[in-house]
DNA sequence: ATGACGCCTTCCAGGCGA
């Protein structure tokens, strides 16, 4: 089974780039970030032409989250619990056997803009409704975090350090969520290798290599035992016949 | 130091992304 997480900055814009991915790299089940559309725009009969059903929860021109899936899914949880005023970013579907959510987490912006407290206390929220999570069940969360888990994972390295997505308070909000008993399931097979999810289109960023991995799947145990490839879909994030990729490539895994 | 590119919106200059 293929599993996927990809941020599509704008799913009624990247629809015909959505189509060509799916039909070559053929995923299970796929986690949607950053749609920009209402629930009663969201293009559900495009994805079932091709072989796809959707569950969303969007709002009109920010934020929103998917879960495209070959088999149905069923809507367990629409966003975050609690913060409903901070965007649709989260959804939590049972799906092919897995529990499995997709998330957009938040920005922050600047370090001195109140969405950057905004963006800690969101994750502060997300550890506690994980914390609920049965650690022993075959449960995924992927999604953007806008965190830079450690140097490793950023172009400018431990230059980058104190920086937004960078900063001391950021990654120990991520690795509560690790510690939470879940695993970066790239990291996993890749312990040492930087590789981006993310490049600005701005300046020619992709080309130079300027880049952040903050696309990430997690998953319990149960998942991280099955998992056997991982990849960072960087062919994505190039023009593909004259169609325009989104800013963040998608990053698929492969689970027996 | 700045802007660079692309998305969205009561249709177009401005906000936002990371």
């Amino acid at each position: 089974m293929r599993i996927a997480t990809w941020n599509v900055n704008g799913v009624r814009a990247r629809m015909e780039f959505i189509a060509h991915w799916l039909e070559h790299r053929a995923p299970d089940v796929v986690g949607l970030q950053e749609l920009k559309v209402s629930d009663a725009d969201f293009p559900h009969e495009e994805f079932a032409a091709l072989g796809y059903q959707a569950v969303a929860h969007g709002e009109k021109a920010w934020n929103g989250v998917a879960v495209l899936s070959r088999v149905p899914a069923e809507a367990d949880t629409r966003g975050l619990p609690g913060r409903a005023d901070d965007g649709a970013r989260l959804l939590r579907v049972r799906v092919a056997g897995l529990d499995f959510a997709t998330v957009y987490c938040p920005n922050g912006k600047t370090l001195d803009h109140p969405d950057y407290r905004m963006k800690l206390a969101w994750f502060d929220a997300l550890r506690d409704y994980l914390a609920g999570v049965d650690p022993e069940s075959a449960f995924v969360i992927g999604g953007d975090y806008n965190i830079v888990p450690t140097a490793l994972d950023c172009w400018r390295g431990e230059a980058a350090d104190d920086s937004i997505f960078c900063t001391g308070e950021e990654r120990a909000r991520y690795r509560s969520l690790i510690d939470l008993g879940l695993t970066d399931l790239f990291r996993h097979l890749h312990p040492d290798e930087q590789k981006f999810s993310w490049w600005d289109y701005r300046g020619g960023s992709f080309y130079r290599g300027m880049g952040l991995r903050i696309d990430m799947l997690l998953g319990t145990a149960a998942v991280a035992s099955r998992v056997r490839r991982v990849e960072i879909d960087r062919e994505y994030r190039k023009k593909k016949d004259g169609l325009t990729a989104s800013d963040h490539a998608p990053v698929f895994a492969d689970l027996d």
